[in-house]
DNA sequence: CAGACTGACATAGTCTAACTATGTCAAAAG
DNA sequence: CTTTTGACATAGTTAGACTATGTCAGTCTG
């Protein structure tokens, strides 16, 4: 696994799958929006990216066009599908329970 | 990996030297306890637990001590060592530092 | 009292996500 | 024209959490 102190175990997929809901983005952009808007705290690997966009979009979540960037190259663009909107829902409703979670146990000053 | 339904990879070692941290426990309760606070919403596998606790000792941030549970059964409680202590606040940081960066993914509503 | 259940520890084997390391190619920058 | 950057991609490794299993002792139940 190397050193997760760049993401988060299986908050991947979330974090894509929220980025592109808001505008359909190419895989590079995406990465770059998430290390952005994180502060820099997040740091995605293009290891990590593309298996990951690869993987949702075999799962149905989300769907690929070629298109061009404002730069004038060509990239795969990434959009939500609207199995991809469901598992968003899905993903952020299990990440908002699981970190609540961990946060009461971190914040328990009681034995 | 199986099922990442109850657990964020990568806490476990968090939320066992925290609980341990409050008092020293054997591995049955510090899974219990878990599962206690955070409102049965971590369930903390046997098969995670103790490979968890082994790797935790072998590190040298726990240390184990053969005792009796109130029932009157041997068990081996845990403590935290003071490299524990300090890895438990550096493990508390990190959770707060990549949390927040998740969040304000997940928040964000500008594209 | 026998058998089942629960507490408690443990390990082997599997799965999978994220990592490192690489490679390709095109456009921009020097 | 050569290096850097943008962009996609994959092979191979690592490691943490999972399932499934096993043991053994004490306790509860029919």
């Amino acid at each position: 696994m190397g050193k997760p102190s760049d993401l988060v175990q299986g908050t991947l997929d979330l974090l894509i799958l929220k980025t592109i809901s808001l505008e359909p983005k190419h895989g590079w952009a995406i990465a770059k929006r998430i290390q952005q808007i994180s502060a820099e705290v997040l740091q995605v690997q293009q290891g990590s990216l593309y298996p990951a966009l690869h993987r949702l979009e075999q799962q149905g979540w989300i769907k690929a066009n070629w298109g061009e960037t404002e730069g004038g190259r060509k990239a795969k663009f990434y959009s939500l599908t609207r199995a991809g909107r469901t598992q968003l829902e899905k993903e952020l409703a299990q990440w908002d329970r699981l970190s609540n979670a961990i946060n009461l146990v971190v914040e328990t000053n009681e034995a």
